[in-house]
DNA sequence: ACAATTTGGTTGACATGTCAACTATTCTTT
DNA sequence: AAAGAATAGTTGACATGTCAACCAAATTGT
């Protein structure tokens, strides 16, 4: 089992070096432990547990704002929101003095939902989070906002 | 459209504190950059690129040596493997006194367009990287160390 | 006021990713 | 050498993500 490392090392100085690999490599990992947690303890999938978190986050809001500031397809994201609202954990009523503006808060259900596992996700990001200084934190984030705007240019090549 | 901004930032101060959210967003940001690029410079998707470099960078492999080191899955592998290999991008043929190793080498076709493809891929690197002092990118680098170390716990809550 | 445009949300078609079962081979243990 | 475990790769079923078309409502420009 250990017989591998030296093989897979003849890619690792190639391509820890490209950083796009790295993150998306990272990512994933993440994803696939949050992913993991939740299943473990609700029966949330990842986005599930990001809109019913965001919405609980500012309280009340809209589809087309969940899509703004995650990325998340708008279409995903209208499936989501059914599915959320069918298990009962989300209340979708029509804005005030609007016909298509529809308001998003979690329900009695998903608020309890959210409280509790709230505290599980935050002990894992304690948990992923205990290696680093505040500075290393600070540092991080800010990488993180460089490599989003330098990820908006479109052309390379010619 | 400047309008929603002072809304998506009622968002922002709450998650932009979630490093898993971030580093989620940031790689989809990035991987959506690169599947554009691929997109208008050839017809490969993010995955096959990905499998094109690793094979040149160590000449030659097999798929479980691939879905190894990038965690890709390995029936996804099986498949783009085919897929690569009915374009002509690649050749695999049984590696010698094994009868179930098989090992994928380019095919000329194969190098000439990772050769074509690598020029616009790494200025869009030095793009992204641009400004990065090299002190951030070794930073950058032992932070995403510790995430992926970190992200192998599975267990919080109870 | 009304045509043209933009916005909010839904839907369908399709691509990609994930999981588990399965065959065939190879390695390990005894 | 045979049984049992591990490995390499393929396949099918299903979940999730992505794209584009679409409808209805709202906003803008004239």
């Amino acid at each position: 089992m250990q017989s591998q490392v030296s093989d897979t090392d003849r890619f690792a100085s190639e391509f820890r070096a490209v950083i796009t690999y790295r993150i998306a490599k990272t990512a994933n990992l993440l994803n696939a432990q949050a992913a993991h947690v939740l299943k473990k303890n609700s029966s949330l999938s990842l986005t599930e547990w990001r809109i019913i978190s965001l919405i609980n986050a500012v309280d009340e809001t809209t589809a087309s704002e969940i899509a703004m500031t995650t990325f998340i397809d708008k279409g995903q994201i209208s499936r989501t929101v059914r599915s959320l609202a069918d298990k009962g954990l989300l209340l979708a009523k029509q804005r005030e003095g609007s016909r298509r503006k529809i308001e998003l808060k979690l329900s009695p259900k998903g608020k309890a939902l959210h409280r509790r596992m709230v505290a599980i996700m935050t002990s894992r990001q304690r948990h992923l989070t205990s290696e680093f200084t505040s500075e290393e934190l600070a540092a991080f984030h800010s990488a993180l906002d460089k490599l989003e705007r330098a990820s908006k240019m479109r052309d390379f090549g010619e």
